[in-house]
DNA sequence: CAATATTGAGAGCAGTGCTCTCGTTTAGTA
DNA sequence: TACTAAACGAGAGCACTGCTCTCAATATTG
């Protein structure tokens, strides 16, 4: 069933073939990756690459889950080397990773955040990678909940309740009040919809200078989910 | 030159042509949209489009440049009905109303702020278009800045000027000092953020209802860039 | 009515994703 | 070490795409 040596050299071909389509995903998007043009990169005939992906798709979704974890790993080793207690440090650490990766690598951002396949559904497997970065950010808020009660408008936190699907949120941010919870959804939608608006060009000409505006969002959110503040 | 009648069957078969292809990228998206199936579908020849359009991308714009249209005189009529005077109102049906004309056409929503076809430069003509929606929430915080002078700070205001292309932002927003048009910059990335989100399937497993999470968010802008609270 | 644009059809080219078949190579085994 | 079965890659081929070209039919203008 299973031969060490041939599943080697198999993961060896998969990664090759991931890595030239990436290189070739670089240049010019998802719609333009060929995978007749990845064969003849690599001087193969088109045909020899379905013994390794079904189809077009299923090598997209193996770059997709890639570039979720790439993420991930870039956040989470970021947010890692900030003392536990400094939670907005931790918070703008997260955020500049993000935002760094996502300079670093834009069409893997786009191929994450951007325009879904069409028709295509993202298979059950891609959501552990998915959440990985918005588990970082998740944990900085959780710990602050943690070790810092708040006091919350009861009237705010039950209709926060009812619009968040408590069973994905709890799972993630269990010490996080409702109302609170729903704030930093809305500071994680804020960053991602501030990194696709630069990265898709919807800022060319309202804004010079990126990286000082992003600070200033990042203090921003990190006050709006009350991050280190004494309540 | 200008043959009268020639430009209205002209004009006609142009909107005909764009009609059948709005509806094939209802199904399908943008990276489905086949000149040839179009052609089919009106009982043509695909070379009989090229009369119309020099290529795909050329189509591909002009529905672009409809779509912004569409959805910046869907924001614009909702607007208009409200009170000048009660700004937060205005704040929120400009909200609605983009969120409404999103879920409509989700589509040409996934067209404009999605990933940008790659390679392709949007034409001069279009950022007309497209700074429309923008230009309704741009002036509600311009008319609010215009009648109740803001404490600023004079920091935050330096700062903010300089993350600012100012040229672009003061047309828009002449009487609103850079700090807080920086803030409504946030506000618009965060509107757009969450309906990318939220269309896109980010927020599966997250948020339940929608609509409540909206108006909350809505509440939540409008606060932050200070509409119609005495200062 | 005649000259002239404007239009659509049809064939054709180069490219794509994907399938199938057919030799070759390779890894584990008797 | 020789053998078998699995894995592999090449090549041809199908249906599709965007796009170009030529040619005939149509409509508009002098």
């Amino acid at each position: 069933m299973e031969s060490p040596k041939r599943a080697a050299t198999r993961a060896a071909s998969v990664e090759r073939i991931k890595a030239t389509a990436r290189a070739q995903l670089a240049c010019g998007g998802a719609a333009a990756l060929s995978l007749r043009e990845v064969a003849r990169e690599m001087d193969q005939t088109s045909s020899a690459l379905y013994r390794y992906f079904a189809n077009r798709d299923e090598l997209l979704t193996a770059l997709i889950v890639d570039a979720y974890n790439d993420l991930g790993v870039c956040t989470e080793t970021a947010e890692r080397k900030i003392d536990r207690g400094d939670l907005r440090s931790r918070w703008r650490a997260a955020c500049r990773a993000i935002r760094q990766w996502a300079h670093a690598h834009p069409h893997e951002y786009a191929l994450i955040f951007g325009t879904p396949i069409p028709g295509y559904e993202a298979p059950a497997f891609t959501v552990a990678a998915a959440t990985r970065a918005t588990g970082v950010i998740a944990r900085i808020l959780n710990d602050d909940c943690a070790q810092t009660t708040r006091k919350t408008n009861e009237r705010d936190d039950d209709e926060a309740a009812r619009a968040l699907e408590m069973s994905g949120v709890q799972v993630l941010m269990p010490d996080v009040p409702a109302s609170v919870a729903l704030r930093g959804l809305f500071a994680w939608t804020q960053i991602f919809g501030f990194l696709s608006f630069e990265l898709f060009g919807h800022l060319e000409g309202s804004i010079r200078r990126g990286d000082d505006a992003f600070e200033k969002l990042i203090e921003q959110t990190s006050h709006q989910v009350g991050l280190g503040v004494e309540q």
